[in-house]
DNA sequence: GGGGATAGGCTTACTTTGTAAGGTCTACGC
DNA sequence: GCGTAGACCTTACAAAGTAAGCCTATCCCC
């Protein structure tokens, strides 16, 4: 009675997966994963936990949904572009993915069950290599390069104490201070010369790495 | 009195952080982290859960001290090899002791007070490429680069869902099945042609990631 | 040698988590 | 009108981390 009919607005609807899989991911990107319950999901959703597993068949399940998500956020790298530029893209929109839902390289390692987007995402990436001319085993290495890469560096930057740079660099200050000094000089010396140093910023190192790896790609395909 | 003296000796004896912390890896070791708990530790060790409190301050303390026992078990570089082979000889070890480990490479990202082992570790990292040449700044690309690699291979391997080929190229096969026909040819083809073929060996990708930075960054110093 | 301090281990108990089992209510087809 | 199905709720339990406080053996100083 007190509901009307709520044709599938925003707000107070009925549930399904998808909002379910959505609130569990704003939840996760507000607080860390660990600020992601099954109580705290239904609270945020305005239902008693048990009713998501209506909707989900347990916590795995929705870890599993929630990563096939952030597949989904992912733009699929076209044929049309060259593959260098278009892997270059495709590796700046995982990292900046992944940077934004900074739960999901944590969750990656253990899920084995990928959902269609993910397997979509795949699918396109190694068409799009396929495409540009490079043999089913040099696709296997770049896949494994460049990727790789891309997850090591997002795990890498999610291990950083805070996001902006000013934070970071009190921190590490701070850290620095309490070890004995001359102790570790050559972590001294790059701390304090490098990466303290006002406008450094650790994400930046991203491009260095990725074209390393491009562009030794690039001379692999040559030469076969 | 039923205790004589205890002697320090391998088993029943007094507990220490040291004892505290092996036990624990060697329960994640076999049954991976979430095997891990309090009172698991304490029964392994003969002792109940909350006399770990005296060794350890709590489980995230436990956890740190568990990470820099990993860092503990890699040989540090040494600045009499070239920095090519040293580096090479480093990024293998560190995929060793991290895929001893598994459990290793998911916690990395959030524990962000290094132990002494880890600070050693990258001192001495440092120390061989700047030792080598390499500028302050190219041994942050580097350093950067090396590890995202590394970790990033880590955690891939991680997630594979068995250790021997066989198991895996199994549950490979059974998942492909499952999806229409046809709806992601390329995957398929990879699977089907690379992947599941004899003797086909993820690990065996490593190196020639490894390659490409390694020659990236000899190209790198030389043009400097 | 005696006495007190200390440290290492134990007991108990509380909170938070995932989730099994089954109840209730609402809407809709006959 | 009524029964059936599906969505949501209530209750309950086991397992986890850990706070608080007790118990006893060891060790140190007089």
């Amino acid at each position: 009675m007190p509901a009307p009919t709520a044709p599938a607005g925003q707000g107070r609807g009925r549930l399904s997966r998808e909002r379910v899989l959505g609130a569990a991911m704003s939840l996760a990107d507000a607080g860390g994963i660990n600020a992601l319950t099954m109580r705290r999901l239904g609270q945020a959703l305005g239902v008693e936990a048990m009713s998501l597993y209506k909707h989900v068949a347990n916590k795995d399940d929705l870890l599993d949904g929630m990563i096939d998500m952030v597949f989904g956020e992912i733009e699929l790298p076209s044929t049309e572009d060259s593959w260098h530029s278009a892997m270059q893209r495709r590796a700046i929109a995982v990292r900046a993915v992944l940077s934004q839902h900074r739960w999901a390289v944590g969750l990656m390692e253990s899920r084995t069950s990928p959902g269609p987007a993910t397997l979509r995402h795949h699918d396109a990436v190694i068409g799009c290599l396929r495409h540009a001319g490079f043999s089913i085993e040099l696709v296997a290495h770049a896949y494994s390069a460049l990727d790789s890469y891309v997850y090591g560096f997002a795990l890498q930057e999610r291990g950083l104490p805070f996001d902006t740079p000013e934070e970071s660099s009190a921190l590490a200050q701070q850290l620095l201070a309490q070890f004995p000094a001359g102790e570790y000089p050559h972590l001294a010396e790059l701390t304090f010369e490098h990466i303290l140093q006002p406008g450094y910023d650790y994400s930046s190192e991203f491009q260095f790495g990725l074209d390393l790896i491009l562009d030794g790609l690039d001379a692999a395909l040559h030469t076969a």
